[in-house]
DNA sequence: CACCCGATTATCT
DNA sequence: GATAATCGGGTGT
């Protein structure tokens, strides 16, 4: 008899159609995979953040379509990377119901599981890293950016392609998940948004 | 641990 | 001209 294990597989279009914030709170769990140059860079997914345009002025896509923000009114699935802060990229998936505009889901941080080394390399500029630096590799979203090598570049891209994707898991129980406000904005700032896993150490912040 | 601040630039007003 | 979905280093409790 052959063997039962499962090979985890990519996220379908489906997964991203549904609102936002079941969307976010089964993001949790998930393996955000990066390939570059063949080489493989994964975590596991442990903190996200929903926006959501249409109410949330928090939301980039509060005010409507613009240049800068067009791929939170794309298709599902898509990867939206805004440059921040002058330095820094942040990484979204767009989701939402149907033709719903203006949706997106913020990685706030990952679990490191492949490619440590290159990812030690991307966010320090080093392979060998300490245990204190490993639980700092990924613990914010312009960290998890800067360790998976995600730039403008990836502004758009398709999860259902090769570069950058989503591996399916088990969903995570309730009562692991910790619900609280979102974290570094001042409008909208009261809706109860984010998510993460409780107890888990690469958690941007308690 | 808490708070404060500088870095650095695309985007919007 | 002001702001920003951040980060890291500094100071003080």
């Amino acid at each position: 008899m052959k063997s039962a294990i499962k090979t985890p597989q990519k996220l379908t279009r489906n997964f991203y159609l549904k609102d936002v914030l079941h969307v976010a709170r089964n993001l949790l769990g998930k393996i955000l995979v990066r390939e570059i140059n063949g080489q493989i860079l994964s975590g596991r997914i442990v903190e996200v953040e929903a926006y959501d345009g249409s109410m949330d002025e928090a939301s980039h896509s509060f005010k409507g379509k613009t240049k800068r923000n067009e791929v939170m009114f794309g298709p599902k699935g898509y990867l939206y990377v805004y440059f921040t802060y002058g330095m820094y990229f942040c990484c979204n998936v767009v989701t939402g119901k149907d033709d719903s505009a203006g949706r997106a889901v913020l990685i706030r941080a990952i679990e490191p599981l492949n490619g440590i080394e290159q990812m030690a390399e991307f966010r320090f500029k080093k392979r060998n890293i300490s245990n204190k630096e490993l639980l700092n590799l990924s613990n914010g979203p312009g960290k998890v950016c800067l360790a998976m090598n995600i730039t403008k570049s990836e502004n758009g891209i398709d999860l259902l392609g090769d570069s950058g994707y989503i591996l399916n898991e088990k969903n995570i129980p309730d009562e692991k998940i910790v619900i609280t406000k979102r974290i570094g904005i001042s409008k909208s700032a009261e809706l109860p948004w984010r998510f993460y896993i409780k107890n888990n150490p690469f958690v941007s912040k308690k």
